[in-house]
DNA sequence: GCAAATTGGTTGCAGCAGGAACCAGTTTTC
DNA sequence: GAAAACTGGTTCCTGCTGCAACCAATTTGC
């Protein structure tokens, strides 16, 4: 068998660029219509599907460092999209929650997300996207456990 | 049916944080062991598999910006590890090329970078690894044409 | 064959991400 | 219950990325 060597045959390449590239349509979308950016729609999306969560707690289910939650929740705290109420159990931490401003957002963002995912992955079949999903999750563990 | 409405249930989100996990890894990997980074690795790939290049069709090999080709060169040439020759139908681009010490690198770089391919993706079967493969050039033909 | 448009490459600049240091509040240890 | 270790959050700083402006060489249009 003839060795492997050109660049676009990489998995990692192939990934990457794959990735960029629906990464890049999106944001180009959740800029325009909501002027968002990708980690304030995480938060969002989360608090959103959650309820009231930490940075901490935001942290972790974003996969985001808690530098960038930081910075997205200051955001989204000036535009009154979320608010924070004290931490009765930690008083170095605050819970963040929507606001009605911010749930009404929410849930115009939704179903565009949805419309998005399905024109992103139109090409390929449910049963696909379901293989697809499986994949990328098995590839993702195996990353992450890979010393 | 229950609407999917989790964060961690998003296609794009979990390409997303599968492909930085995966990049992460390479990364750590490049720079430990040659002192390259991703970009770098790149045009060097590139020129070992398919020799000389300008800039321009470094750029187009790697669908990385003309800038980050740019800088890439800059640093693998202070490291001799390419060399720029004119380019006597355009003044403007030069070719560029390993060098002896390039090409060794590059020898040395493949069976590592096909072990990590496989050591990252060992948790697919060959047939899974084709799918996943045919799978990702689809969504991102899809990503690059949906305007 | 000259002006205008185009293209390869370079530099400058601004935005974003992530690490390290730091502060304040909390838990642990003795 | 005080000292030490730890944790959530914030700020600071550095490095990477990508766009925009720019220069020089080339191609196009007349």
């Amino acid at each position: 068998m003839a060795k492997q060597t050109r660049l676009s045959d990489f998995l990692p390449y192939l990934l990457s660029i794959t990735s960029n590239a629906v990464s890049d349509r999106i944001a180009d979308e959740y800029r325009a219509r909501f002027g968002l950016k990708i980690p304030e729609w995480r938060v969002m999306a989360v608090l959103g599907d959650a309820g009231a969560a930490t940075q901490r707690e935001l942290a972790e289910a974003t996969r985001m460092d808690k530098v960038a939650v930081n910075r997205a929740c200051k955001v989204l705290e000036e535009r009154a999209l979320i608010a924070r109420r004290p931490n009765a159990r930690d008083g170095r931490s605050h819970h963040l929650e929507l606001t009605a401003a911010g749930g009404a957002m929410h849930g115009a963002i939704m179903p565009i997300a949805l419309k998005m995912e399905a024109r992103l992955f139109g090409a390929l079949s449910p049963a696909e996207r379901k293989t697809f999903t499986d994949l990328l999750q098995r590839v993702r563990k195996q990353a992450a456990t890979t010393g």
